[in-house]
DNA sequence: TTCATTTTGAAATTGATTCTCAGTCTCGAA
DNA sequence: TTCGAGACTGAGAATCAATTTCAAAATGAA
């Protein structure tokens, strides 16, 4: 039985998918289209489990290794990017149209923030040109309690 | 004729960890003795994998799970720090009299810098606090080519 | 020496991700 | 339209690092 894909938005995103799909022989599919619009219809750090899940609410026979393929691609396209904080499964975000960040992690309640510091940067370029290093990529997460969660720590009765 | 007694080197390392594993009912065993100093006779940042094969120079029967187990309690007890850099395996570091340190590493030969920049550590306490988290830990790579690296890329017959 | 407890190595298990493979689907010819 | 080479899919097997299980061995306090 065929499934109709509801809805077709077509964003910045699924242009610059099809002609990177174009671009190298690739074919598109209703999986394929299905997964992203999935994707990019959330914010925030997706697991791939998380995205399977919401996947399979649409077409209950969407198969896990074509979520993770589909990941890839986007990833390889530029439109996602593959995060891997602590707690062994990458976490995909969206890619098209910011700028490099990085991020905070609520080591209690998984919250994940985002911040930009341009005199980091600095400092890390120049730590890595006194030591000879050429960057090409790095990794700069912070692990803590986010605010509401020090404060569940201090009156557990506020809880949740 | 006496046999002399293996050299028992008694290290401050050797000695926490003594106390340590007397503190809590733990036994000391000829594995664990033999891992540790393996351990503690290397410098650098070691895979666990590169920690069995060293080890099992010395007694072929040592068996993984024991280097894995051991090294756990050597975290735990604080002389050594398990690091997690690109690439899937915990790598290990001696952490007796060392203070906290972020890293370089050369995405070519695997070598590893280590740096220290008190202003960054400023600064990501500052992005912290603005976003009212407490931070435990944090985690600071740069990855990219080393100088050695980028040397024999730009003139390939020098290699080696 | 005794013996409760801890430790060990091998093998099984786990969990995330990738691979394999046989059946399907796509899409540019013809 | 139809055709077919090649891309894609889902399920399950395979990987890989790390953990767990388990029966046998070792440790150490009494
Ligand atoms: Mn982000
Ligand atoms: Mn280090
Ligand atoms: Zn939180
Ligand atoms: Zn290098």
């Amino acid at each position: 039985m065929k499934r109709t894909v509801p809805k077709k938005v077509s964003t910045a995103a699924h242009e610059r998918l099809a002609s990177w799909i174009a671009a190298r022989g690739l074919k598109s599919t209703r999986q394929r289209d299905l997964i992203v619009d999935t994707f990019f219809s959330q914010t925030g750090h997706l697991s791939v489990d998380e995205l399977v899940e919401k996947a399979k609410q649409r077409d209950p026979s969407i198969g896990a290794a074509t979520v993770y393929r589909t990941m890839k691609i986007l990833t390889d396209a530029g439109l996602a990017s593959a995060r891997h904080f602590e707690g062994g499964q990458t976490r995909y975000e969206g890619a098209l149209d910011r700028h490099h960040h990085d991020h905070l992690i609520c080591t209690s309640c998984g919250n994940i923030a985002e911040f930009e510091n341009e005199r980091i940067e600095e400092l890390q370029d120049r730590v890595a040109e006194e030591h000879g290093f050429t960057v090409t990529h790095h990794k700069l997460e912070l692990y803590g309690l986010c605010a509401a969660c020090q404060q569940r720590q201090s009156n557990p009765n506020r809880q949740r």
